[in-house]
DNA sequence: AAGTTAGCGAACAATTTGTTCTGATTTGTA
DNA sequence: TACAAATCAGAACAAATTGTTCGCTAACTT
């Protein structure tokens, strides 16, 4: 691809980082991306056609980076030890969400959170699927799963909007604490 | 209260209610909103602010009736057999949400979703707030509160997207199926 | 019935959006 | 190196949106 290209893309996304960390998603207009970026206009809608495509763009972006590891090492878990292999995972993806070079926990923790949790979501239910067969509950499959992906994406909020003060270890943990899929393990 | 004025709220209630269901919040301009309650352009402004307080307003007239008979009963909790009273809570709650004349069914389900669950989360942590000292799990206290009513607001949205296919008694027995909340009674 | 309050709608300035054009710069390649 | 193609900058534009003001009319309260 073309360096020039390379380098607006990197600009715009940068810029947009940068004013998503201060102000919701709603109140940035495209002008402010253009000027914090330093690029022409007719630049900015070459690349993107709205503001909507750049955040999609864009989470793609961070979590494609984020998840690689794990949606890598399907069908290989270890239930031999109780849910030490989900807990694992879990834990991996704390890791990367707090190594990130772009400031997810900026973006995760901001007024347009929301609109990033939705991909996260996406993601995590292709980790949780995996291990759906295991748990016994009471309750309709899709029902367990939104349940897991819902409460486990709660829990990076939660952690992220206390300044990430506990480990990831410590993170996954406490999920693992109160979600039925510890369960798995008591049987 | 003048008669003009509570036509003129209703009208505008009514109008934002018919839009959001059909577009995301964001895509909706003051001006659709008058159009559609067939109302002059100063007035909507003599009314409210922004469109941001008309949410606002819509939220807590909504869930100050959803919520209305539970937050009545505070601390009269029978814990005796196990963690029927929050089950029953759970219940009322759903059963409200189905039959409340406002269609909050469609505003929740819609894109803009996710804007209406903040405030509804803050009128269930006062809910769960209740029940956290009987919770045994070693984990920090306010987890384990985000985790109830994120899991629980979760749970309503589900719910919801499955077009209400479960009765409500049903739905809150799979929450608390799933819940940490259970070692309460299995204690 | 008289005085007060609310609604209407036109007009306004200020932003924002997305498009189009021209001319300049950069890049990959022959 | 030189040239053609791609990319960029920025100005200018129409259209939409926002929030305010103002004079007039209709509805309400006492």
């Amino acid at each position: 691809m073309d360096r020039r290209q390379q380098k607006t893309r990197d600009a715009i996304f940068k810029a947009f980082s940068k004013l998503i960390e201060e102000k919701r998603y709603a109140e940035i207009t495209v002008q402010e991306i253009i000027d914090e970026a330093n690029i022409g206009r007719s630049t900015f809608y070459a690349h993107f056609e709205t503001k909507d495509e750049l955040l999609r763009t864009l989470c793609t972006n961070i979590f494609n980076h984020v998840f690689a590891d794990e949606l890598m090492s399907e069908k290989t878990h270890d239930f031999s030890r109780g849910n030490n292999d989900l807990e694992t995972k879990l834990t991996h993806i704390l890791h990367h969400l707090m190594d990130s070079e772009t400031n997810i926990v900026g973006i995760l923790s901001s007024e347009s959170g929301e609109l990033f949790m939705r991909y996260f979501k996406d993601y995590l239910s292709e980790i949780f699927l995996q291990y759906l067969g295991e748990i016994k509950v009471n309750a309709p499959a899709n029902f367990v799963l939104n349940h897991l992906v819902g409460s486990f994406s709660e829990t990076v909020k939660w952690w992220i909007d206390n300044k990430m003060k506990y480990t990831p270890e410590e993170t996954a943990r406490y999920y693992i604490e109160v979600s039925c899929i510890n369960r798995i393990a008591e049987e």
